[in-house]
RNA sequence: CGGGGUGUGGCGCAGUUGGCUAGCGCGCGUCGUUCGGGACGACGAGGUCGCCUGUUCAAAUCAGGUCACCCCGACCA
């Protein structure tokens, strides 16, 4: 029975993949970032509990993404959370798609009743809805703003929190709430928006693969994995290690759709009304839980330097007052010339404990570079330096740590990216035959490059008998001629199927 | 919402044919010896056994109810 319960509660298929763990720490993620972990029996523990760890590693996300942004010509602004039900009536496919888990806002006001308890109390005529995505209530705004064409493109981008009401959460990848930016472009011309959209999944995959150091694969969703209400949905897909897909993030391609239903109209250089042409794009604190899931190992988590706020920690290490006395300086003086010279953040760890406890405690954080000085290093002039990502390591000489130090991370950097750039290619087959399809998924997973009709119908079926989406139909898609991995109908090019997350 | 499971110090758990003062490991505090990869000893702090009702001389343990969480499924812009 009690091997059982265990079973239960360490279900591979239910955990997040970070590796096979021992059971002390299994839940080492919590002490370092925590997610979807708030006090028991609390009804919103499916919501999200940031530590400054894990959110100080969102922040240094945020600062790259707005930057990159921006050198695209988009600009921040911010919009109401709570949305009136009626703009979401007013896009119906848009409803459609996702009306159903949300969070609604019915009473305004708190009322002791005769218990002494709080009770709701002045019910509002219209229900508000905690925004499960701002589509509605920014193009409501963007009809009021938008008169011309000199308005236009009207480039705009929102960091937010989200609410989705899931039935089922998962730390990281499907919290209650959740933060994200929401991207909402405004176009002239049809060329424009479509040319918006593919720049975003850009700029999404460019930022994954140089700062995350996770690779990813840019491409189309499927008309049933689409968003509800968009005319394409482009995304980028990326490989766990447990060989499942995770879409990290989307790049939408509107059209006229939501123009037509917000009356999003400007006047062209004829003079002529006509509707904008739109798209909306967005990743969330959900790239936290692919940073863990793609590098972290049994000692905790591996963090991509560009993103980690400490790149590098510095442990003095000494075994009596004198020593001390002696070391400390030296540490000091070391991480003074390292902040000065690399603005870099580091830290000296000079807390009274023992320097073993110490070591796991920052593996466990995932910081990068550990430089460690002890007495023998100061009889050296050395300092021992200690990669995070594969253990090694190296004694540096004090006068070449400046140095050292960005060539030591660049190369953590790169190793990281090749690392599972490496793993997600070996993970990644071409199949022509649906029994080895199967197989494949029912083993080890990955991903499958297999020729698709196009068929809805197949999608479905092969979704059903093997847990397998098609991840995303890639944009590096050779044309090749083949026949469908279900039907055996003509097919133009592979596309990529994993079980997603 | 359907199926299964679990609620006992901060965390992980044992104890459940009703019976002594509710235990163990980790963690936490003080002191000492230690200190270059998770040290050791001594002492110590910390619990209305999820909640309610019932049965009983006696309930963590049995019964009924209730709340919450976890897992599988369905759902997932």
């Amino acid at each position: 029975m009690k091997e059982e319960k265990i079973k239960q509660n360490n279900s591979e298929e239910s955990d997040l993949a970070i590796t096979k763990r021992s059971k002390d720490y299994s839940q080492w993620y919590l002490d370092v970032i925590e997610a979807g972990k708030l006090a028991d029996n609390s009804p919103v523990r499916g919501c999200m509990v940031i530590r400054p760890n894990g959110y100080a590693i969102w922040e240094n996300m945020q600062k790259v993404m707005d930057k990159m942004f921006k050198e695209t010509g988009v600009v921040n602004a911010y919009f109401p959370l709570f949305i009136p039900i009626s703009f979401l009536n007013k896009e119906a496919k848009h409803v459609e798609g996702f009306a159903k888990e949300c969070a609604v806002v019915t009473h305004h006001r708190l009322e002791l009743d005769a218990d002494g308890k709080l009770q709701p109390a002045a019910k509002l005529d219209e229900p508000l809805i905690v925004r499960p995505t701002s589509e509605t209530i920014m193009y409501d705004t963007y009809s009021r703003w938008i008169n011309s064409y000199r308005d236009l493109p009207l480039l705009i981008n929102q960091w937010a929190n989200i609410v989705r009401w899931e039935m089922r959460t998962r730390p990281f990848l499907r919290t209650m709430e959740f933060l994200w930016q929401e991207g909402h472009t405004a176009h002239g011309t049809n060329e424009e928006a479509d040319e918006r959209t593919l720049q975003m999944v850009n700029v999404y995959k460019k930022f994954c693969e140089e700062y995350m150091a996770i690779p990813v694969i840019a491409g189309m969703k499927t008309e049933s994995e689409k968003f509800a209400g968009a005319v394409y949905t482009t995304c980028i897909e990326a490989m766990m290690q447990d060989g499942k897909s995770l879409q990290a993030g989307t790049s939408h391609m509107l059209g006229q759709n939501f123009a037509k239903a917000f009356e999003v109209k400007f006047l062209d250089q004829t003079g002529e009304r006509q509707y904008v042409w739109q798209t909306s794009w967005g990743v969330s604190t959900r790239l936290i839980g692919a940073l863990i899931m793609v590098h972290s190992d049994d000692n905790g988590l591996v963090l991509p330097p560009k993103l980690a706020p400490t790149p590098v920690v510095l442990v003095p290490i000494w075994s009596s007052e004198e020593e001390k006395a002696k070391v400390l300086p030296v540490a000091s003086t070391i991480a003074k010339s390292i902040s000065e010279k690399l603005n870099i953040n580091i830290k000296v760890d000079d807390r009274e404990m023992r320097p073993g406890p110490k070591f796991y405690e920052w593996e466990k954080m995932g910081v990068p570079l550990r430089l460690e000085l002890g007495p023998k290093d100061l009889a050296s002039n050395c300092v021992v330096a200690v990669r995070r990502d594969n253990g090694e390591k190296e004694k540096v000489d004090q006068d070449k740590i400046i140095e050292y130090i960005p060539k030591a991370l660049q190369n953590i950097q790169d190793s990281l990216f090749n690392k599972a750039l490496k793993f997600q290619k070996e993970k990644t087959k071409k199949v022509d035959f649906y029994d080895e399809f199967k197989k494949i998924m029912d083993g080890d997973g990955g991903f499958v490059l297999a020729h698709w009709c196009g068929n809805a119908r197949c999608e479905e079926q092969v979704k059903e008998e093997t847990k397998a989406t098609i991840a995303c139909v890639p944009f590096d898609q050779k044309k090749e001629k083949g026949k469908c991995i279900y039907c055996g109908e003509e097919s133009e090019g592979r596309v990529i199927f994993a079980k997603a997350y």
